[in-house]
DNA sequence: TCATGGAAAATATTCGAATATTCTCAGATC
DNA sequence: GATCTGAGAATATTCGAATATTTTCCATGA
């Protein structure tokens, strides 16, 4: 339930609409249709078509002309592109960053990875739900990993392509109990930190790799 | 000068205000107010705000939460990371439309060519300015030969810098009389239909990198 | 049974005015 | 002289109603 805003700015609008997009609240394919929108966020159809307007150039909801938005679809074939664009841009970038990254940055990804590593994955009431904490904490240490590359665009793309990811992550809260992802984080920093290019990227690639492997059952019946 | 539209939706507006921004009727860094848009546009400020909304999706104006929205501007800085990102990006691409490109996008790509090959540089008119057929083939070209890749995620992306660098080339329009940018194409063509990647990849960075060159002067006293 | 047409309902789009915010600049204060 | 203050102007944002479009669904005819 979004916290009533006696005043409602495109800006909190796109964040509540955001927030409910990547929490599930709306399903992938879903029509929005504007009165429930404008009940729902307390705002009127301005503002929650800024917001949808803003959302679609995110890629997150589809605009369809004069026929309105829906919510963007998920599909097995798009999950394994987008996993592969992601791949190939985030090692381009790590890279880089290895390339150029100085000590501030370094300093910058140790913290993150201290913040990751201390952050319990699944909160103490529901086991099953991974953790608001641990979700925030997760993407920062990989945005920080790339921060070191120096390129504001190559960053950008990144940042579209992770926001992408997370919306399948979330939307399917299936994981791997025998995975150790606290391990694999830990590997990438290693090899970062030891400057070893081909083995941060490999390191990497497999922990992508791992999460497509992870989310493909729940979207089979889903082509 | 628009064309005095009886309906103007937000499509046609966002059109008509991109097209004015590739054309540098807009100045880099200029504050788009509602009120002259909405004069010269023929629209209500609820149509021009949610093309401006779009057009900042794409990033090619800036949205200031309060304040409004303002042209992007453009730098030296953000000119060698557009670049050096495309030429990365795109590498990539035609990397992959060489590796898995079918006969029939072959075709597509040897038909965009002959296209750009036959449609001439200048106009008759206006041997100053660069054609506007010209800067319609070169850019589906330049599409054609990524479109083999097969990934949706990653020619977005590209599509996305392609304009980006539009908005930069057209911005200065001067030109190197001596460049054979003809040659160019040819050798990138040449290189991809006998699916020498390495080629290929080196010739289309020599491209791009012959591009930011020949803009870097006129960009020179914007820091 | 299926296709077609065309009201009626549902819905998206657009408008212009009401409101809220930011900017400007003259005057006051230190 | 420099900085603050606040009224007025300029501007952006938000609203709810008016308009246009799409969708639904039932009647009609092949």
């Amino acid at each position: 339930m979004p916290p009533e805003k006696a005043r409602a700015s495109t800006e909190v609008v796109h964040a509540l609409i955001r927030a409910d997009l990547l929490a599930g609240v709306h399903q992938p394919g879903e029509k929005l249709k504007f009165s429930p929108l404008c009940e729902r966020y307390g705002a009127s159809v301005s503002v929650i078509r800024e917001a949808l307007t803003h959302l679609a150039g995110e890629g997150l909801v589809i605009a369809e002309p004069r026929i309105g938005f829906r919510v963007r679809d998920v599909s097995l074939q798009d999950l394994k592109d987008l996993t592969a664009t992601r791949i190939d841009i985030e090692s381009l970038a790590l890279r880089y960053a290895i390339e150029r990254g100085d000590v501030e940055w370094e300093s910058r990804v140790v913290a993150a990875h201290h913040r990751l590593e201390r952050t319990p994955m699944v909160s103490a009431d529901d086991p099953a739900r991974i953790a608001e904490d641990w979700e925030s904490a997760h993407g920062c240490f990989h945005a920080t990993l790339l921060d070191g590359c120096g390129s504001p665009r190559l960053l950008d793309i990144a940042r579209g392509l992770r926001d992408a990811a997370e919306f399948y992550r979330r939307w399917s809260q299936t994981r791997d109990p025998d995975r150790d992802v606290a391990g694999e984080h830990k590997g990438i920093l290693e090899a970062t930190l030891a400057r070893d290019t081909d083995a941060a990227e490999a390191r990497l690639r497999a922990h992508y790799a791992r999460t497509v492997e992870i989310l493909e059952p729940a979207l089979r019946d889903k082509r």
